[in-house]
DNA sequence: TATGAATGAGTTTTCATTCAT
DNA sequence: CATGAATGAAAACTCATTCAT
């Protein structure tokens, strides 16, 4: 295994653990054992428990972004993007669950771990927030979306989709994830509309 | 000051520095020298320190909670109702900030500390959530609401204002909070109808 | 105990073990247990390990600056003070050894632990070396001694006591320490005069 | 390069990092790497950090061992060797900063290091002091010196010397090192004579 | 022989909680 | 009741040394 590979798996065991029990209540040890090396193989690809956080977040939302990315680029009106946007996002999560878990439950809370003087650590997502910005405002030219704040549409699509998110990993949700798909982008849209 | 005016304080000083540097990063040290007691006077009161967030986190709902239910009893629309819960929310963020942060990034995100075998911690949200539930269970009655799955329509609410609120702590709103209102709870209604 | 009589007493104990060992090989599970308390105990009076080095090296400097003010404030020759200085200097090699050992292997040696960038450390010592100072400065007005520079003066007298410590500490000198005293003091004034 | 060369320039990377960061701060990555070369290829050479330390110093006691052995077989006087061995030392100095701060700060001071159940680490010195012992019997037995305790002379010369190379070290001389030389030089002659 | 990733014991430090005063 | 020193069980991180390639 070379070095990429094993950063890719200490990233995915740390994604899985953090998403789970938090990023504090997960140790360098439990990292560690669950990937069956030792503490310090961690450090010889991690200077830090918060390098790993960071890299954690920057690979979710990377892989986030080039979904959007690749949708944004077909030449379907910006309301067919949302669908297709949703549905993408809801496969996502069924194939990576821990990976959005990350993304909602430790780096849009624990907004302490990623702050520093310099960058509030909103950088991470920025390829990602950035497509969105393109989704919408492609939206808006076409007349599909009622010219409208940008943060408060962005809201409406991700805090719709944070919240079903939150609410699935609760398990509370009474029917499958997938079977709101249809339901749920409809209602983004109407929001947008 | 008796017992229950002291543990009010000590909610609301443990509120205001949880919500500031979340659970982890804040100690028990922090909360009683920012009240101006001692360490072992806190634990006179609370038991632990999850006592101590369990406690905030129900006396958060536990406002909304009544703000919501006062809004439920009035003889308007639900639509209106939804107008008003917004500008409700809106004006409880400008005067308890740290309340309704706290709700959001500590409570919603630190799941694994409020959850024990039993009790998942969502219960200490049930008042609010049965108010809201009751909210949109008369809109859908009234025919204002397209009769639609509780979760979606709960997202739509929740979601929306959840992710403003963090836009809003993380200072990248360009104006001022209020001034959002009225679009916000149009938006909601949007979804909703 | 007051605060006060632990702090010393830990002071002592670090003293102890960082002239026997040195700072590094020294812990402070090692301090704790020679003590007969916790680690923990220890961060309760003391911040970090450097400040206990801090701590025991004010300690004894401060210690020998008070002997040579006194010795200072005689109305005795210049000439005579080095002598009692010596004989001092001697004595309290005796009653503490460790302090002179820390002195000379810790402090003077392990720069990299008491320097940061505004203060290189030497502040510490400087109540002694300034009193050394107005001993020569003395001494030179007196026309007893002619040595002027002050650098070869306190190296004269500074770097004599200093190997003589160091051979006694490795055990290599044949008789007892205070035998020497006459010698030294001798050899010290004949450099200096 | 042959075995031979490879030893001397890892000794000289160790003597130049031990003396400006300490042994223990010190890493043999960084001896590795000051040299472009691989950790495990230092324990090619050299069986452990320890043994490096040892390497160094014998290195260095050998160095001055050399030319204090080249003064002693002139035929001059036991005062004029120590002139001329102050100023051999003083150039040594110049020429190798790092081997005489080792000497003094790491050698003399972290005794820990070089002490085993054996040997306490003296004889690295041997050839050394040997030579000085020399020297001082010389000037006895010519009545130079006044018949001493060897303890004595050899804290006069050492110390002296050790006192001064301290505070060049510490950049707190005035003028250059070796304007020092003559009245040094001087200084210790009134304490042997 | 050279490399450098892997190891794991060891270090400082933190902090919720307890309890003697 | 209030206090705050004491506790001790972790936790993050370090680094000399080893060993497979």
């Amino acid at each position: 295994m070379n070095k990429r590979q094993k950063r890719a798996k200490i990233i995915a065991s740390s994604l899985q653990l953090f998403s789970k029990h938090g990023f504090y209540k997960t140790t360098m040890r439990d990292i560690a054992s669950n990937l069956g090396i030792s503490e310090g193989s961690l450090y010889t690809h991690f200077p830090s428990k918060m390098s790993l956080a960071t890299a954690a977040i920057s690979h979710v939302t990377g892989k986030l972004a080039i979904d959007l990315r690749y949708i944004n680029s077909k030449p379907i009106s910006a309301t067919k993007k949302i669908y297709e946007f949703v549905k993408s996002y809801f496969s996502f999560i069924q194939k990576n669950p821990e990976m959005v878990e990350y993304f909602f439950q430790v780096y849009l809370s624990n907004r302490e771990i990623f702050c520093n003087e310099e960058d509030c650590g909103f950088s991470l997502a920025k390829e990602f927030i950035e497509e969105l910005e393109i989704l919408i405002d492609d939206g808006v030219k076409n007349n599909e979306f009622t010219q409208e704040n940008f943060f408060i549409a962005f809201s409406s699509i991700m805090g719709i989709l944070g919240s079903i998110t939150f609410l699935h990993s609760e398990h509370v949700l009474e029917k499958e994830l997938e079977s709101y798909c249809e339901e749920i982008a409809k209602a983004i849209c109407r929001t947008l509309n």
